[in-house]
DNA sequence: GTGAAAGCGCTAACAA
DNA sequence: TTGTTAGCGCTTTCAC
């Protein structure tokens, strides 16, 4: 590795010199950095990141964990925080809690000693269910800035990045009341999730005040076949014209099992699930789908960090974003 | 931050005697120590990572450099890559080229520069289109170690883990002439890619070599609507009874477009795609698929760099590991 | 216009 | 047994 020393011996002036040369100073004569900046450049010289690091007590680095990366919503959110910070000139320290807790606060103590400037966590299944903030508290103790998405906790005072779960669902499950739907069903793999509850609640909610029809729901056991399980629940309730699917895999599953049991899609059965535009076209007909936009939700989510810590000595109050969703109608709508 | 300085002053002590305490010292006394470490633990301290890079010149942090993180395999292997990497007390910095040659360099020359010891390279698609690999030479050239994995480049020579491209399909092929099968196809959207080349050509050469049929190929146009570029295939080349598919959307996909079509799978026609068991789980009946093990090629690659990096002082020649992969046989073969 | 020195937090050789 | 010092690579204040 090429340092300043290296720079400064060749050249017969000092190290000090040679750093004053390179970013332009006014004290060093025109002839001196021209002949700096030849060697540098000829040398390839870097300035080490490390020694920046440790000089200016900020690392430019943020630590993001994530529950499980191949949750496309996680993938797609990692992925709008590594472009937003690669444009802000930020790196981004990637640590998989695998929905454990234990390692969450593992990575969160790994990375709480200088490597990190601030944190961008979405909570694991097993800190959500139970509760548990401490790791969080110590970072907000410690004023290591921190901002959560999506899965969230109530117990935590921080700037936030969510979508309205609730709203969303509730809303769904109204307009296809006004379609004049009778028998609404709602079906999902993350019944213990906050968001979950809250898109289960959402249209809950709506069907009740709405009297005519009661809710009726599938809560997709993990272990077991989701293709039967949905099948099984198709069979049980053959009155179900709408389904809505609170996770991006249930849906696609709906579709085709329903297919293959040789429904009309849409006419007979409408079904709309929480999903993209790539996992839309891997059914026949396409999903219609809720576009929960986690690309945004993940640049957001890096800019507030970055924001804060811009302006790290003024206390701001803490946002709570809310990145609306898109419906988009393909072929099950 | 709790540092050194801070627990020397309080306990009227050196910041050597402090740092040697922690270190469990036989020169430190046993009653300095025991209050050096109360203490420490009282306050919370942490040694500051930065500072111990630059000390012992090492991150113990490994640059990620892959083309696409929305893609499946993708996030596998750099699941793959993060717990190999946690187990071994080493963090990742991740970033995506998004397939393009100048984010890649950018990327690399940010990283370089003392940030990581070592790099992980899925190189772009347009690096491997262009054969360009100045960016990686320079870093061989530097002395940093770097792993390549997937999408790897001849020009570079380096450790690299991949998969057996050629042979997978060549031997699928084979397997299904002996089933007696007729009229075997081909497709794909990655065939500019090198692995989708060779599994193009091993394809194409299975079938040449016993000379009853004659390879069909589509090549799945990526702006396009993927549904309907299969559909016409199926019903220019009626006969079709395997299509083999070199991705892992267009299998799903094809499985349900022709079931839509009526198709009896796998009776009449089967299909084989490289996937794994959730994306198998999107289809009816569920997909047959070759499972790559994304997960071990990451966590190979993982293991591959930082056994290099204990070994720097050593020219080891360099390795090209296989990683198998599993035939996976569901309902559509 | 240039250089010496201090300091970011840490370790380790050397001194006391 | 404890402390002093130097040094990792860099920036910046202060001398010259």
């Amino acid at each position: 590795m090429v340092t300043l020393r290296h720079l400064a011996e060749q050249l017969n002036v000092s190290v000090s010199t040679v750093s004053k040369a390179l970013s332009n100073s006014e004290e060093i004569s025109k002839d001196t950095i021209e002949r700096v900046k030849a060697l540098a450049d000829e040398l390839n010289y870097q300035p080490n990141r490390v020694a920046l690091s440790l000089k200016n007590n900020e690392t430019r680095t943020i630590g993001v964990i994530v529950p499980n990366i191949l949750n496309r919503f996680f993938a797609k959110s990692l992925f709008g925080i590594e472009q937003a910070a690669a444009e802000m000139g930020y790196s981004i320290i990637t640590c998989m809690s695998n929905e454990l807790f234990d390692k969450e606060c593992d990575s969160i103590s790994l990375l709480s000693n200088g490597s990190v400037d601030g944190f961008i966590v979405a909570v694991s299944e097993e800190t959500l269910v139970n509760k548990k903030s401490q790791h969080l508290q110590q970072l907000i103790d410690k004023k290591i800035p921190l901002v959560m998405f999506d899965r969230n906790l109530n117990d935590i005072t921080c700037d936030k990045v969510v979508i309205d779960d609730y709203k969303t669902t509730f809303d769904l499950a109204n307009m296809f009341i006004n379609q004049g739907r009778e028998c609404i069903a709602f079906m999902s793999t993350i019944d213990d999730l906050n968001v979950g509850i809250l898109r289960s609640t959402g249209y809950e909610q709506a069907i009740s005040a709405h009297g005519q029809q009661t809710p009726i729901k599938l809560s997709i056991k993990k272990g077991l076949d989701y293709q039967e399980q949905i099948k099984e629940f198709l069979q049980e309730y053959p009155k179900i014209d709408v389904i809505i699917a609170a996770d991006n895999i249930s849906g696609t599953t709906a579709v085709n099992v329903a297919s293959s049991l040789n429904y009309k899609i849409p006419k007979n059965l409408s079904i709309i699930g929480f999903a993209d535009e790539v996992v839309s076209n891997l059914s026949v007909p396409k999903l219609s789908y809720i576009n929960q936009n986690a690309v945004n939700i993940g640049s957001s989510a890096l800019r507030l960090i970055v924001e804060k810590l811009k302006n790290k000595h003024l206390e701001k109050p803490h946002l709570k974003i809310k990145i609306p969703v898109d419906i988009v109608h393909k072929g099950t709508t």
